[in-house]
DNA sequence: AGCATCTCTGAAACCGGTTGCAGAAACCGG
DNA sequence: CCGGTTTCTGCAACCGGTTTCAGAGATGCT
């Protein structure tokens, strides 16, 4: 006999307690002001069941007067979804990022979801952080835009909450990758150069075994292959998807001598530090050098001269994530196709001088 | 006698309700595995109170293997509190929010916190929904960053919620606002110009009666007449903040024979859309006509040629609206300063030719 | 030893919603 | 006019934490 239940002490409606300036209106105080009672307003709102009209419109009535929005949290904590997506992600001030992270919030709010983004800073430790934190938080799904978190990390949290991940490809139960046809992008930007007459055709890559950095690097090579030129080793030189990464590579090939009329970047951010080393050297964009990037990015519209890219609309793909999570938690399995990637020629390349 | 409480009804513990399929660990098993109680454990988490060593050590064994982390959306609920900031802004993927966003986003992080973004897309109406959302789903506070809602509603929303605008000056209980020195920045670009010798200096401005276009129009025109210079309002061109509107106020220029040999644009945007533009009718930069911007967005540096421009850091201007929000929740009256602005000179400036 | 204090700990009341269950009211056919 | 349905509605039990309050030991003091 632990302890007999109560009884002797009659339950003494404890008073207010301490910490409660809460400034919202409560179900219950719509439901006292309609006259019915909270289960009851609570399914009008949520249209569970069918009820009067006559109670319907009291309670709507009492909701407008009061403005009354449920409390998200206790919402939450009882239906334990939360109507939140957690989306990791590198950085929030990259142009890539920003541009995917708006076709996920575009695609989110329209279905009544929103997301809550986290950064990763390019460093695993800190992905896990943004992990950890947004399981913890009780989101619905995760999107993981273009994170380098190891798969089995992956696979792993997978069985925790829906993902969904970009820029790899992998199979898991409760996981749905998207990836861009890299390869094939890398092939269509080195075709416009090949037709252009360029043979001598630098690569500047990303990290070293990033994934999309070899997918479009083995693109590059298979479009030599299929022109019959020769790969040149010396012609491929390692970035870091920034500016800065571009700029340096334009260096080291200038530096060791080794020509080449056209350059195929990993990406625009790339293509935007090797247009300026060039113009350091005194070399003109495409008079002396054609460039080509990968991404689009809205703002090589109006780089000068406006860059020439292989479009694969990362606002899309943000876009299709977007969609992915949403049917991966209505149990469904999503089956989203990107859209292909597309050549926009601007004014970054050109014929090869003869 | 309302109704006696039940003894009638011996509480027949139901047994699991529908859905809760939850892959979650509770507060009760961990401290089951420890042999306490929730409360007990609960205090250790949080420091509560002392408990015995023992206990403590305990407990923590069992929230290392079961890897315990509490449910955000029940302590959220409880506390009234959820850890969570609402940011309103306009579009992540503009350069110039993104850079803000990451401000807020690693301050509040290294406090625990986290962001909770949305986005207006420049209309009053979709702030309104923003400010709404966040509002239910109970944040702490909201940062406005650069909004467009009206004054008055955001005070209205200060009672409800601490609230830290930028981009404007506006005081009221529980709000706070941040504005860097547009008037003072604008003087600082006017007077770099000056210096140089330009004497027909155009001004790029932004949407009308935007107070940050009319604050840098302010300095503009003060710089003028600190110079002897008198305003010509025919060198005044309505933008939009962006690469368009630049665009159009260099052809618009252009195309009334208007000369002038320097361009002040409202932000960095624009300035790329003017370089663009000049571009595409022969002018070089800054040979032909000197271009200044506003804001230093990182992308600055690696234009071609890179941008001078007055540099306001705008991810430390999001820096400090976190703090000021943390500051204010806290109950401090938030006494933060801006770092002033910075004339960053690049290679988009150039002495006037004669 | 006896009584007042102090320190820990657990039961139970909350936070603000959702929902299973059952009772009440309205509706039906015989 | 009555039992059987069907429709509504309210009570109370959750969701997973935090915190008040009181009870149990341990300690201190006379």
């Amino acid at each position: 006999m632990k302890k007999q239940k109560s009884k002797a002490i009659p339950p003494p409606v404890r008073g207010k307690r301490g910490p409660r300036p809460r400034n919202s209106v409560t179900l219950k105080m719509v439901a006292r002001e309609a006259g019915v009672s909270a289960s009851t307003a609570s399914r009008i709102i949520n249209r569970t069941v069918n009820v009067s009209d006559e109670l319907r419109l009291a309670v709507e009535a009492a909701i407008a007067k009061f403005n009354f929005r449920p409390n998200a949290a206790a919402r939450g904590l009882a239906l334990g979804k939360t109507l939140t997506i957690g989306v990791v992600s590198q950085a929030m001030d990259s142009p890539f990022y920003g541009e995917g992270l708006r076709g996920i919030e575009h695609r989110l709010q329209q279905r009544g979801y929103a997301p809550l983004f986290m950064s990763g800073n390019w460093q695993e430790k800190e992905e896990i952080r943004c992990m950890e934190e947004l399981i913890n938080r009780g989101v619905d799904g995760i999107i993981m835009f273009a994170g380098c978190l190891g798969d089995a990390a992956l696979k792993a949290y997978a069985r925790k909450v829906p993902i969904v991940v970009t820029g790899r490809l992998l199979r898991a139960k409760g996981l749905v990758s998207m990836q861009v046809d890299d390869r094939n992008g890398a092939m269509v930007a080195m075709r416009h150069l090949l037709d252009l007459g360029h043979r001598r055709i630098a690569f500047v890559s990303g990290f070293e075994n990033h994934p999309d950095a070899n997918e479009r690097l083995s693109g590059y090579r298979s479009a030599l292959a299929a022109a019959g030129i020769a790969f040149d080793p010396q012609l491929v030189v390692p970035g870091d998807f920034h500016e800065e990464g571009g700029m340096q590579a334009v260096y080291q090939l200038m530096d060791a001598n080794i020509p080449f009329t056209a350059m195929f970047c990993v990406n625009d951010q790339t293509a935007y530090g090797a247009c300026l080393a060039l113009f350091r050297k005194g070399m003109r964009v495409p008079d002396d050098v054609s460039v080509i990037g990968f991404d689009d990015l809205p703002s090589s519209t109006y780089r000068v001269p406006p860059l020439t890219s292989v479009r694969q609309s990362v606002q899309q793909l943000g876009d299709c994530s977007a969609e992915a999570i949403l049917q991966l938690i209505a149990g469904r399995r999503p089956q989203i196709t990107l859209p292909p990637v597309e050549l926009v020629v601007r004014e970054s390349t050109s014929r090869v001088a003869r």
